[in-house]
DNA sequence: ATAAAAAGACAGACCTGTCTGTTTACATTC
DNA sequence: GAATGTAAACAGACAGGTCTGTCTTTTTAT
């Protein structure tokens, strides 16, 4: 849990780590280390094709997400998971390298989930900001919603040789600068770019503010005081 | 032997703390509260004027603050705070009461911080929201500073058995009608109504960023969007 | 004299990460 | 198509560390 960088054991493993992939698959060539071949066979086959590798992150990520980081063991998320031991660490070299791949595996999920939602809202919406403001206010009535799962890694990984915080600023800033695009297209660039902090806080806010009191107006209080905010930065409106 | 003179404490103790162990020392005899002594001698201890505790409770808060509640154990917490470890369970049931011993004083310190910050701005700000803004930045600008401490808590005490959440619940409320009232200096109990939640969303979301990207400008954008909504709202003012 | 606090051993649970076998599934070869 | 080789995954014991909370003995202060 601590300690960055891997020792040198771990990282000889994380050189042969690409090469493992499910058996049970059935559709994958064998891999010879030997031959020129393996080598492009294996390096595009790291990123997903094991099936347990898939288990692991979805059951790390759920269960990080809804008890803690550091409230859920190695043993528990096997366990849910359905797989050896060794075949974590055969994925990943360590519990921190788990959470990391779960955070990033996340952001796919969030990402995905915006796009998806915001599309079904996209047809009654009358802007792509307003169906962002519809598809959040789906994410924080959903059952399971407890807050920003970036944030709060953030929060629990205060050990400053982590290297999850930095990853989540990161996903701070990419996740600011959707946002702003969405403003962009209904007031230009100039004037979103003046805005374009305070929305974010204010959706910042309405994470945190319903993780502890729940989704109840949280959503609409975002929005409508975006709103405020965005008519008033409006370069063909008046003031 | 004769007295179990640490237990007997306990016993008494129990009056004021629920002690989870109770249980397990129900079978000692009774305590001699009768005499004048006994009750001379203990009872102004209790409460709060014991060093000990307060080293605790100081110790604690800073630690949990700083490096997350469950990454700081009982150990860390004595060793600073310069007690044994009974003194500790002498004063507190258990780590959680501590936890919650911990997070109630950080209201009171949060409080005053907030008190004497805006007093100390109130010469020049136009009013006490201004104030509290500048009290804001000053917070957020502190080095220590690492997100809302009770919303940090209420992330990493997931547990639903837990009493954490609620007492941050309460806090939030305790904090967010403070907020209020601030406002309605401004524009009147009807008008602050309206704009008290966005302006909680905004200090909430500017608490968090600040956490993650740092103080900059965060705390005078969240004041420039909050002095936006408030005129907006204001009974008086056109558009 | 007496109670509070210190000091530190201890139990029992849990944690991460390692190790050793065994089973399973698939590719090659007969 | 059956036998065989091979590597991934399973299963579970294990080491070494941490955690909370309890207990006993010694010291300190009044």
């Amino acid at each position: 849990m601590s300690g960055y960088p891997a020792r040198s054991a771990l990282r000889l493993r994380a050189k042969w780590l690409p090469l493992k992939h499910s058996a049970r698959t059935g559709s994958l060539a064998r891999i010879d280390i030997h031959t020129e071949r393996s080598i492009h066979l294996f390096v595009p086959r790291t990123k997903s094709n094991s099936q347990a590798r898939e288990r692991l992150l979805d059951t790390a990520d759920r269960l990080f997400y809804r008890e803690g980081i550091r409230a859920v063991g190695i043993d528990r998320i096997i366990a849910e998971a359905g797989v050896a031991k060794m075949t974590l660490y055969a994925h990943f070299a360590s519990k921190d390298a788990l959470i990391l791949a779960a955070l990033a595996r996340r952001e796919e999920v969030v990402l995905e989930f915006f796009r998806s939602a915001m599309e079904k809202h996209r047809k009654r919406a009358k802007s792509s900001l307003l169906a962002f403001f519809a598809a959040l206010k789906d994410l924080l009535g959903s059952a399971e919603f407890r807050g920003c799962a970036f944030a709060n890694a953030l929060i629990e990984l205060a050990d400053p040789s982590h290297p999850g915080p930095a990853f989540v600023r990161g996903y701070k800033r990419r996740f600011a600068k959707f946002l702003r695009g969405l403003i962009e297209e209904s007031i230009g660039k100039e004037a979103a770019a003046k805005v374009a902090p305070a929305v974010a806080m204010l959706v910042e806010g309405a994470l945190v503010t319903s993780a502890i009191h729940g989704p109840q107006n949280v959503a609409d209080v975002a929005r409508d005081a975006s709103l405020v905010l965005i008519r008033g930065a409006q370069p063909t409106a008046s003031h």
